[in-house]
DNA sequence: ACAACTTGCATCACCAATGTTGCAAGTAGT
DNA sequence: ACTACTTGCAACATTGGTGATGCAAGTTGT
């Protein structure tokens, strides 16, 4: 029920499917509207065969956005949430997620149909995240006024916005892996001080 | 040079321009591939009178984009952010921009093409903000040891979260314009002091 | 009132993208 | 080696959106 694949493929097959994933981000993140023959392209193979492994546009796109956010479910599960002292899982988990978010950034913004599989993981990695960010408080690294999904809210922008930065900034000139641990650092610096210094107020 | 309009339009085309403008913001932003068709049922004229105004689907686009960017630049022009103090221009900014924002989101995410007018006034507009946050720093406002760039952009995070949450949220139930200034406070809040309590540290 | 302009409607041509099929050549697994 | 599977290629049908045109009816401005 996770695909509409009935039988195992061959193992060829199988490594067929996987380029054409992630041949389809890689093509689709620079230009949504491309059409499947550029996406055949960038994979290395015919056009119908991408309509042998995916029958529409659409099954394609949602099959992308399952797999992305099946790895981004592992990502956060990874980082160990719900056990990890609070601090110690949110660095964990954004180094993780910033991994994934680099190289599935268009899978993962398209909006999820309801009903769908991805839908009901990514729900459960946002009710992960709300819990976290609830334990962050009760463990005082947030501020008790601070409204804890209000908090959720701006790490999802924060993360976002360093993954748009990376995407259009450094996959030009190096194929060098970003410092993921040192954004997540960044991030979570800012996520938690500010930018604004402590003596000025409002 | 500003638009492809040669000679003055009658009253009532004038109208029926902005009409369209105003509907094909609201229809692409619920849906990026809406058809011209459905813009034009949502403006309540016919598709034909669409593309008497606007020749191809591009060309309505980049006048979107224009007419949104023109706005933009007027939000922040009217902070004075050359001349007021700048926190106080900040909070102006904010409360400006979040208003023409949260009207024209799907206009102001369309990557402006190169050579554009309204690249050119986007760029003005990012100068003018990126000077605004230097003159923060020297004020004292940001930390001396943060890049005023990496503060603008986080800021710009920031406005797009909230935007993003406004357009999905309340647009529906109620018609009321949501407190442009309750949310910059609580935006520059965050972006100045973050969310994490003083006594947390890293 | 009159001329110029604008709009809706019906209709058309056009095209690019999608999705399908049959077949021949190549590959995986036993 | 033999079978089953997979792929590329070529060709095809379909369709939905785009853009254009001519005309009749209505509106604007002077």
């Amino acid at each position: 029920m996770s695909s509409t694949t009935i039988r195992p493929l061959r193992a060829d097959a199988e490594r067929t499917v996987r380029t054409i994933l992630e041949a389809a981000e890689r093509t689709l993140n620079r230009n949504p509207a491309a059409t499947m023959e550029e996406i055949a392209a960038a994979a290395g193979v015919a056009r119908t065969t991408v309509h042998r492994r995916f029958a529409t546009r659409e099954a394609l796109i949602t099959a992308m956005s399952e797999w992305a956010t099946r790895q981004l479910a592992q990502a956060v599960d990874d980082a160990r949430p719900d056990t990890s002292p609070p601090l110690v899982a949110l660095y964990q988990a954004t180094a993780n997620v910033l991994r994934v978010k680099l190289s599935w950034g268009f899978s993962m913004n398209t909006s999820l149909a309801k009903g769908n599989e991805s839908e009901r993981i990514w729900n459960a990695v946002v009710d992960r995240c709300d819990q976290l960010f609830r334990r962050l408080q009760d463990a005082g690294v947030l501020r008790a006024e601070v409204d804890p999904v209000w908090a959720r809210r701006v790490y999802y922008a924060l993360i976002h916005e360093v993954c748009q930065d990376l995407s259009t900034t450094s996959n030009e000139t190096t194929g060098s892996d970003p410092d993921t641990d040192a954004l997540a650092t960044q991030l979570i610096d800012t996520l938690l001080r500010g930018t604004g210094s402590p003596t000025a107020q409002l």
